[in-house]
RNA sequence: GGUCGCGUAGCUCAGCUGGAUAGAGCAACUGCCUUCUAAGCAGUAGGUCAAAGGUUCGAAUCCUUUCGCGAUCACCA
């Protein structure tokens, strides 16, 4: 609005003083150096212009200095216009905003997607990685909400497999009947258990193996647990009745774990995906595929795509002996939900980065197969959490558990908070809330605000910080300014009332102004890159401002009435950008703290 | 070795669809609570944007090469 306001009238002068027809004006943010909101680069002009940079400037600015209401003034530096708005044009712009419902936001506008996150396997816990996984996923879900389409959130389960065949065998020899309830263990750390168990006893039969004189890799194949686990998971395909039961009972024991897990995190889902019922899929598809010779089979009977003509090599799609492997479910799997949801055009696949060429794979499959939505299909491709020794190892112990960091970030902000003596009158519920609210929000935003491509470091013996660039500085802003939205009610402070546009502002208010009319524009750049790190970032930029403004300027007092109401109601909507832009991240804000 | 990604302040990260003197936070140092929440604000210090070439009026940003780090290249998932 404002924005397009100046380029339309820089547009104006540009065909007015150069006769250019299609002028094409781009606007950038003024330096912070320099006086101006919005700055006009008149380098690639001077050749039309005919004149030197500064002469070309000059002569734009003063053209929009008596052309346009909405320029109060500019300054010319080098190649550089900087051009100031007008006061009238700030608090027109302002009332504006305040008027327009969840300015910043579309309405639905009747397009569907389908967004995949989290995704575990049944074999044990959620840790650090699948925390940055669901906040990313889940958020980027909220993020096209916010933008008019409608999602729908799923993940695919990975239920089957040789991994829970291992637990299940191991509980089935050391577990003595032991069931969440009998050890008074969360279910999906109990399995974990097992699983680590099987893994112990599967090295010391391998050393025993070796020492007696059996090379390690033969070792490795023919231990008897590892030929029991391989056992288990034929019978389990054959759906024996024991191995069956213990399956579906074990995978219970997981799914209540990982359920109490996401409710801590706040993430959740609208359909569970289980490799149970998706791994005989994608078969009919890669056979329909050799018929159209977009496949082809090999003398072995094994299926193969051939990709060198897309850069990449030759990929299997289905085993001599018919059966499938990742990919062959993939392809199916996609499928399927474009047949369960017929009205999504795309979907989004919150996964790590490592698995980025089997993406490129799997979408250039889709793409053969001719289905037209493999172009709006996207792998949201995060880089992984890296702890200062390297890569998480379950092996070597180093895996950060999401269970115990959550916790940990609620015993932090709890010390943090009664250091600071700040829960006067609060109930112990609402201390425990608060608690609850500042070390998620702390945990997410730290989790978010890095780009998601790109791999991050975590400290765990330096704790998630509570100051500076962190989620509970912005939820401490809008704390900050719901106190004076209490104190304005209990004052008869009317913020409803429109706002007299004849008043001067400070620099800091223009500035925050601006920032409140990028918000539309972040939320879409931030769909548009599935990247909620530019709202984390936007929203922390807004909240730093904000809290200069604070500190400048008095509110309640403000001598001119008119502009204490406009201090009012300017900081009323800030809270309420702050509000729904780290809404989109999944992180709620206090109203005290 | 092939392919992909990354390398910005002591540390963690922005900036990357080319624009001015490269920005935040943490850590260090200095100020500011008789005024609306100091989880805050203001300031000082800290940089050959890995290196070298190239394109351009202009390069952290685009291209090439080199170095370093990581991922991946399974009839694993």
């Amino acid at each position: 609005m404002l924005k397009s306001a100046i380029e339309k009238a820089l547009g104006q002068a540009l065909k007015n003083l150069y006769s250019i027809e299609e002028p094409s004006v781009a606007l950038q943010p003024t330096r912070k150096d320099f006086r101006g909101t919005y700055t006009f680069v008149t380098f690639p002009l001077l050749k039309i212009s005919k004149k030197g940079p500064e002469q070309t400037g000059e002569e734009i600015g003063a053209y929009l200095k008596v052309h346009s209401d909405i320029i109060a003034d500019y300054n010319v530096v080098k190649g550089f216009l900087n051009l100031e708005v007008t006061d009238k044009a700030w608090l027109d712009t302002f009332n504006e905003l305040n008027a327009t419902k969840n300015f910043g936001f579309s309405a639905p506008d009747g397009s569907e997607f389908m967004v995949e996150y989290s995704s575990p396997n049944t074999n044990k816990p959620l840790h650090l990685g699948h925390l940055r996984n669901n906040f990313l996923g889940n958020s980027v879900a909220r993020i096209l909400e916010a933008n008019g389409t409608k999602v729908h959130k799923v993940q695919i389960i990975n239920d089957r497999g040789i991994h829970i065949c291992k637990s299940m065998l191991a509980w089935q020899r050391f577990g003595n009947r032991e069931t969440p309830a009998s050890s008074g263990m969360k279910g999906d750390k109990l399995v974990g258990t097992y699983y680590v168990k099987f893994d112990q006893e599967y090295k010391k039969q391998i050393g025993e193996l070796v020492a007696g004189g059996m090379d390690k890799e033969e070792a490795e194949k023919k231990a008897p647990v590892m030929l029991e686990a391989q056992e288990m998971l034929r019978k389990w395909e054959q759906k024996d009745p024991e191995v069956y039961n213990l399956w579906q009972t074990m995978n219970g024991w997981v799914y209540d774990g990982f359920s109490t897990t996401y409710e801590t995190m706040g993430v959740d889902f609208d359909k569970l995906y289980y490799e149970s019922n998706t791994y005989l899929l994608g078969k009919d598809e890669v056979l329909k595929g050799v018929e159209a010779g977009i496949f082809y089979k090999k003398e072995d009977g094994s299926i193969w795509v051939d990709l060198t003509e897309d850069g990449l090599d030759h990929k299997l799609l289905l085993r001599a002996d018919g059966t499938s492997v990742y990919m062959t479910q993939d392809i199916g799997t996609a499928i399927q939900r474009f047949k369960d949801y017929p009205n999504i055009t795309g979907q989004v696949y919150t996964v790590g980065n490592e698995q980025d060429y089997h993406f490129k794979v799997l979408f250039l499959i889709l793409q053969k197969l001719g289905f037209s939505w493999a172009n709006n299909c996207y792998h949201l491709s995060y880089g992984m959490v890296d702890l200062p020794s390297g890569k998480m190892k379950s092996r070597e112990g180093t895996v950060v558990d999401a269970d115990d960091l959550m916790q940990d970030m609620f015993d932090t902000a709890r010390v943090h908070t009664e250091e600071l003596g700040k829960i006067e009158g609060f109930t112990s519920e609402e201390a425990d809330e608060l608690y609850h609210t500042l070390g998620l929000g702390a945990l997410k935003y730290f989790l978010m605000k890095v780009d998601p491509k790109k791999r991050m470091m975590f400290n765990p013996e330096e704790s998630i910080q509570f100051q500076g660039n962190t989620g509970p500085f912005i939820q401490y802003t809008h704390a900050r300014i719901s106190s004076i939205l209490r104190k304005a009610e209990v004052e008869n402070i009317s913020a409803s009332l429109p706002l007299d546009s004849s008043m001067e502002l400070a620099d800091v208010e223009r500035e925050i102004i601006y920032m409140l009319t990028e918000f539309e524009s972040k939320v879409k750049e931030a769909a548009k890159e599935y990247s909620p790190a530019i709202i984390a970032q936007y929203v922390y930029d807004l909240a730093k401002e904000y809290n200069r403004f604070y500190a400048e300027l008095p509110i309640f007092n403000e001598e001119n009435i008119e502009l204490m109401r406009f201090r009012v109601m300017f900081s009323k909507v800030v809270a309420d950008v702050i509000n729904r832009g780290m809404g989109l991240l999944g992180i709620t804000v206090p109203n005290r703290m």
